[in-house]
DNA sequence: TTTT
DNA sequence: TTTT
């Protein structure tokens, strides 16, 4: 059996990290892919994909990546079910990151999105360590006993003896 | 921007062929893929995943496959979206198959599910031409005028100038 | 069957066009992709992809991209040989780009390499329509009449039935 | 940088179990993939692609695949050079298998080639355990004090941090 | 609910 | 040096 996906397209909104109960850091996004033909009407469409991210690569994206950045990403397609809020099932498909690719000119990186202003902000943020991990520049340990983050649903690769980041990368530039 | 898909798994059902209103052969399919690792519990669970087919690709998915059959899909992912019954927009994502690879071995394979029952049908009707297209063995020519096959939405690439079709084999094997 | 390579890499040199005896446009180029991971000194070591590009993609790589361009592939691993000067055969694999895609910024892009600046030129030709295939910014007609183009071995899919081309954009963005 | 292969072909040949000096398992194989199209002749050709795969991947290979058998590889491409025998540089192109799929039906499978007869062997092999890491048909430990198994050039990515297997199954199906 |  |  196999699954592989690979994308390249553009954020639609800054990315913003979440962590699951157990501290497991996880992002989700979609990436808007233009398509390379055109329809009917001549016009140029774009697929808008869903897209996680897990652990480094989920701080990597929250960290360097921010709305209309381009971004590159070697996956698989996930599907799953949950209780809709009328009781019926919803059914979803979403791209799981195994490695992402930052393909923005470096002049485009290192302003990393913080709570501030992102671009031209009045103080500089870069490479100021903050103790948020919503603000922090570089990529951040699991805040093990920070207990007001944002709760998600609970990482389903937890225990799972299988690797979950393809790249290991500290740093994706 | 790059939006590629590779899959190889099994079919969840027999596939229909159906037809848009002006003769373009489309088939709409889900792909079972097992993951190649396990979760918590250790068990080894799949992704469903839904996939279309048009023209040739479908002509041949719908004579040459059915339910559990090994298939592998080179495509895109596109997404799109639809006003519910009750009102609301619902998103949708399949990939689109550029080609459709049938996996089989061969003693598997010739036995095309008709309008007959598929398992066990009583006479044999392999390589018995028919005129009705759900029920020919062979790649058949869109039904231009036949008006009563089930129509579906209209292929949006009708009149796009770029290739749907990467594949162009007259016979998967 | 199923053959399909993804890359997402720079172009070690600028893309040279060339010509089939018979006029199709084909062009020869290196693709270095960056390792996602360190080696046991640390060090981040680069795969070199042999590619070629057919007809429209081969001219929009020879107008639109130079050495150091970020592109991205998507294609096919194609292997062949040919006796070797010392009369053994010799094996080679090399990537076919079924569509091209341009990463770099806008701003990095819109100067042509043409024989001017980029080859050390005299007059700056951007944006001026040239007879000359080699200096054209915009992707050309295949020169059939003119005689001293650079020849290169036959286009082996000039007259196969299957399409080349995936995508058939008249500009890369 | 995106470096991504997908194939599915046939193995050339039994594949066969090296290990480097330090007891990593090896093997390298070519896998026979059709084009989807035909040549001028109206040929379907097929392009024969070097691969590479190492520990369980290479040991599964070896246990249950042989000639002929149907594969399905997700990997990467890696290029390299060594001085030939005349002493000029020889480049290099091959696919490193990431995860291995096997294709073939489950009564194609269980028969591991050893060093009986393939099929149908006199004497049943399956589930007897051997002492030989070459003749044993459940995947093995390195053999880390037989000193005269066959040695191969040091595993690269030895003491890589990155992950090397990103499917972890013990058992290929 | 979408990006350049 | 190639597979079905």
């Amino acid at each position: 059996m196999i699954n592989r996906v690979v994308l390249v397209g553009r954020l639609t909104k800054d990315p913003e990290l979440r962590y699951t109960p157990s501290g497991v850091p996880v992002t989700r996004f979609t990436v808007a892919v233009n398509r390379t033909f055109t329809n009917q009407q001549g016009e140029r469409e774009a697929d808008f994909i869903s897209c996680v991210a897990w652990r480094k690569q989920a701080e990597n994206l929250a960290n360097y990546m921010r709305k209309g950045s381009l971004i590159g990403i070697d996956g698989r397609i996930q599907t799953g079910s949950y209780e809709g809020p009328d009781g019926k099932r919803v059914y979803t498909t979403e791209v799981v990151a195994d490695s992402v690719q930052f393909l923005e000119p470096r002049s485009a990186q290192g302003q990393p999105p913080g709570g501030q202003p992102s671009y031209g902000a009045g103080q500089p943020s870069y490479g100021v360590p903050q103790s948020d991990p919503f603000g922090t520049p570089f990529p951040s340990q699991p805040p093990q006993n920070q207990p007001n983050y944002t709760r998600v649903d609970e990482d389903p690769f937890a225990s799972s003896k299988g690797p979950i980041e393809v790249s290991e990368d500290d740093l994706p530039f």
